[in-house]
DNA sequence: GGTCGTTATATTTTCTCAAACATAACGCTT
DNA sequence: AAGCGTTATGTTTGAGAAAATATAACGACC
């Protein structure tokens, strides 16, 4: 593949890996920053502003996952100390563990086949 | 994986990948599709009908195409016998022979994967 | 009861990308 | 020379997504 790349441009092979349910997506990267943001800093607004989202945006995300999951990952109170604030459920946990040794996998697939196009 | 999923939705492990320059995209499956169809109807604009795409944003992708590559991808003529046309160049078939056994191992990544999700 | 920071939700605005539209140039064919 | 279908290229329009804005509700705490 090396010899059909312009030789002064640095090529790189990149890609995406997501989860679809039949209407929209369910689990992708963006998403699973989100869920390790929230689970870090305990509330859906932080990890938005963190992530320099709206934090609109954000609790669409979390609204998708929660209705699209068996049981939410993350659950929210609204008022009470500090406002309120949203917890990552054990499912949410459980979820950020399997969907971040996905992307590990992934990550080696892409790694390994970079391999193969450089040479 | 399948227990944190809502029972009565089916789900898909879904995924892209593409060769990307400094700039821009290099390569991915819409512009490996194109050049399939150019090669096959001789003519960017029949291609790009096929692919219910503008001509422009046809014509775009093969100059981005034929820019970052070594030696041009597709080869064109304006004017001439039925007006022009356009041919896949012997450097073209080669990245259409190469990312399209590239895109069939991700297939198979994916596949693979999609079973471990499943059970 | 008022304050605070958060969740919850709707509406409006902005941004971005592709489509649509519009011409010109090209070179064979008649 | 005119016609044809294509490449070549710039400009305008449109649609969808994300951001920005706005408000209400919530519940502990002082």
């Amino acid at each position: 593949m090396q010899e059909l790349l312009h030789p002064d441009l640095p090529f790189r092979l990149n890609g995406r890996l997501w989860i679809e349910g039949p209407t929209e997506r369910f689990m992708g990267i963006g998403r699973l920053e989100l869920l390790e943001k929230i689970d870090r800093l305990g509330s859906i607004s932080r990890a938005a502003q963190e992530m320099q989202m709206s934090y609109k945006r954000a609790w669409d995300l979390v609204t998708s996952m929660n209705q699209q999951a068996r049981e939410p990952l993350v659950s929210t109170q609204a008022g009470g100390k500090q406002g309120g604030g949203a917890v990552v459920t054990e499912a949410g946990q459980q979820m950020i563990r399997e969907f971040t040794a996905l992307q590990a996998r992934f990550q080696a697939f892409l790694a390994e086949e970079s391999r193969h196009l450089a040479q």
